[in-house]
DNA sequence: CACAATTAAATTGTACGCAAGTGAATTTCG
DNA sequence: CGAAATTCACTTGCGTACAATTTAATTGTG
């Protein structure tokens, strides 16, 4: 009965102000991070989420598309074209899988391999940008990817 | 000398995951947060950004472009086509103002206002979902806006 | 007053992000 | 074994994001 009067009760004004702002702080906060990341990036010729594609490239130079989609949570829509620009830039290639003809392994070129230097010079000036202690980076990381669990379970 | 040592040292292995989950953890956080209003907003016909704009006007009902623009961190080239959007389904108005024929004024129809009744249902649905106390949000909130603060400040 | 600088919104072009649909390869199961 | 279901990547269509440009209106300055 009283969970189920929870469902209908109207919400006190201070709730819907905080429940705006969280939704909205992430929302705004992501795209402050692109911004941020654009002018470093910008000097590699890469996009944000393509720097996301390195990234998890430069920690496993070969891997099918679905891998990459999984990790970043991102499905092959938005993949597709994304690797097909990068593969133009030369900084991946793209082969099928001989042993599963439908999947696609994506690889880090000579090229791709040789950028993960730079990675730590674009770390080290986000870092810089977000200035926050490496505690408190910690601790908003661990609070989001709760708070990412939960969204995804509910959906 | 210090100082200028940090800038070219070596990040350690431990910070580098760190940052990189962090810039992450908003990134995939956001997109977790529109695809769990998704369903939710699809019944009343708005889009993610698009019930943004309708949150900002439900607070007033008559505002410039650029004042929402700034209320979201938006410019117009995104709001634009947004609001032609959101004025085809008859949900707003845009009319020049006649003091300032540069600006346009956007406004909530009787459709739009009527509207804002069904925030709170979303917010619920929402609030449910992302299944965090008060103090949770709050917190998460607070270090978020710090953040962007920092990383707009930087650019 | 006049003209340069500034401002507001819209437009253009590029790149996501995702739903829905396609086509080819593989798996499952009757 | 072989048809049906599933899986993987690609494509299409729509809606953001944002830089850069354009157009129109206003402000600032000489």
């Amino acid at each position: 009965m009283k969970a189920q009067m929870a469902k209908t009760m109207e919400i006190p004004q201070e709730e819907r102000r905080l429940e705006k702002q969280l939704c909205f702080a992430v929302y705004a906060t992501a795209h402050a991070f692109t911004r941020a990341y654009k002018p470093i990036l910008d000097k590699v010729g890469l996009t944000y989420p393509q720097y996301l594609v390195m990234l998890v490239l430069w920690e496993k130079a070969e891997l099918p598309v679905k891998t990459i989609g999984e990790q970043l949570d991102l499905d092959s829509g938005t993949l597709s074209p994304l690797l097909k620009r990068l593969e133009q830039t030369g900084l991946i290639k793209r082969t099928r899988d001989a042993r599963d003809e439908r999947q696609v392994i994506v690889s880090l070129t000579p090229k791709g391999r040789s950028m993960k230097s730079e990675a730590a010079t674009i770390m080290t000036a986000i870092g810089q940008a977000a200035g926050c202690t490496l505690e408190e980076m910690a601790e908003i990381r661990g609070s989001l990817q709760k708070l990412r669990g939960n969204l995804n379970a509910a959906v």
